[in-house]
DNA sequence: AAGCCGTTCTTCATTTTTGAAGAACAGCAC
DNA sequence: GTGCTGTTCTTCAAAAATGAAGAACGGCTT
């Protein structure tokens, strides 16, 4: 006996024929013309050799083996749906969108993201060197590589990848001008930067206003131009021992006084919930966060 | 966003070009001609946005995304398969034969078959009323209803209806003129119907042949000459209590004595378990069974 | 090197499916 | 009763899908 049952398509229709109970309003459920439904069902029923519906002039009435297949005709259409589903997961494009501070990318950083793009070409990454505190959770970005002051938000997928520690550098030209500080009970005094930003940065600025009065503090609103300041020599500054290392051992930041503990924070890798569970997030935060964090051993 | 997977049938092509590699090949497995085979699977790439095969002078090679698609089409397929196995079945005539000694078919029986066939008129029924023994196991019939004298086939399914017992009648024309025996000692000189048949029937000969001698056997072919022999008073004959009920309130029968113990058997339903697995069969056996049953309570 | 085989793509006539419009019918409200 | 609504069926022209044939291409065998 041969499989006369091709034509999948049409357990579309008798599932709204069933649904809709006519063949009219079935095809406006199905968006075709109510001649094609009636016609649909008749082919299925010539293929199955059922009557799948008594016909009268008040519509179509499932017979008992269309009740009976109904659960099966059910299950096509879940699989259906999955299918659909999951092409349409696929026909995304799979980019993954990473914020982070733009001293965070290194050449030693883009390194393994080059590794990374080499095995998956089809994977999109979007960096987002924004100094402002995106809002994952918001869906503004994925992944966030964040040097934080105070614990994430719980919701927030947490990797970590090492301890910032931090402490007051100063340029040449400023110790030759007025000294270093020896301690932090030293800086009285002094001038320093700082920014207007929340976060990380402000508690920085509240631990240093515990040690100098607010008019000391020279006030900026990009971290690029707060940290020039500092290099040129016109004011002290805090700064993240592992951003600094190349100008330190090159003479042209010195670091005043051990990175005191109340100082230092925790340096997280943030995914956003949603994001980690895109398959390609889940398998990039796998493959980058042991090796982000190597970097900072 | 709209749902724009509308021809399930597609997937049936999508399928055959994973299993075939090329587009040619699968046209041939499903008897289409080749360009409906690309075309298809060109309009399927365009509504789930993927590129599914790459194309080249070799064939069609599956992409990662139609390799990650193929298990969920499969289960397509399976459901499609489901759907048209269960319709093929409902498609069969829904027939059921049932065997039974023909003196089984009394009125009281036949209530139930016509209370049965009301509430599923689309259910056939044949009776074979044989008298041979028909094979259940060779598929000639798919019920019986069979008093047995020893255990039946342990394939078969098997509902008890009830112990037959079995007992001497003889007419009164008879008693007139030889007496009645008044045990089975009593039973020698006595004249004696039989049949030429094997089961049940042969164990009651048996019986009778370790009580008079061979010679006093009349042996019928068909039950119903037998029957008539012992009604007319030309011979003695075992019959069963329940069946000979009415002949006996009648006084057209005397039981000669109280049912011997070893005449007892079993009165059973049997289905054979090829019937057993279609649902009309076992839906009948749980709705015949416990009434007829009773009726030989 | 030449020829064969299996493949994809293109083209166009043919076949099949579809849609629009309308007839006919039954239930229902007014 | 009358008209309205929702339904099925019928008809036929239009649209869409299909198939047959052939060109082009590359690997393979002889």
């Amino acid at each position: 006996m041969k499989n006369g049952f091709q034509n999948w398509s049409d357990v579309r229709v008798f599932l709204a024929v069933c649904r809709k109970g006519s063949t009219l309003a079935a095809s406006n459920a199905l968006g075709v013309a109510q001649p094609t439904v009636a016609r649909r069902i008749e082919a299925l029923e010539h293929v199955f050799g059922l009557t799948l519906f008594e016909r009268d002039n008040r519509g179509f009435r499932p017979t008992d083996a269309a009740r009976t297949l109904l659960p099966l005709a059910e299950a096509l259409e879940t699989a259906a749906e999955a299918l659909a589903d999951r092409a349409h997961d696929l026909s995304q494009p799979r980019l993954i969108r990473i914020t982070a501070y733009s001293g965070n990318f290194s050449p030693r950083v883009s390194d393994i993201f080059t590794a990374y793009m080499a095995m998956h070409p089809d994977i999109q990454f979007e960096f987002l060197p924004s100094a402002k505190t995106l809002d994952l959770m918001a869906g503004e970005a994925d992944i966030a590589l964040r040097i934080l002051g105070e614990p994430p938000e719980p919701e927030l997928i947490c990797r970590h990848i090492s301890t910032a520690r931090f402490s007051v550098y100063g340029a040449p030209a400023y110790a030759a001008k007025h000294g270093l500080p020896k301690s932090p009970e030293d800086m009285k005094g002094h001038c320093f930067v700082t920014s207007d930003r929340t976060g990380l940065l402000k508690r920085l600025e509240e631990w240093m206003l515990r040690h100098v009065s607010p008019d000391r503090l020279q006030r900026y609103s990009e971290i690029e131009l707060m940290d020039a300041a500092v290099r040129s020599g016109r004011a002290l500054g805090i700064r993240n021992l592992r951003l600094v290392e190349g100008e330190e051992k090159a003479g042209t930041l010195i670091r005043c006084f051990e990175p005191p503990e109340e100082l230092s924070a925790q340096h997280l890798m943030l995914v956003s919930p949603d994001a980690y569970r895109r398959p390609e997030v889940k398998m990039f935060t796998k493959f980058f966060a042991p090796r982000y964090a190597a970097i900072f051993r």
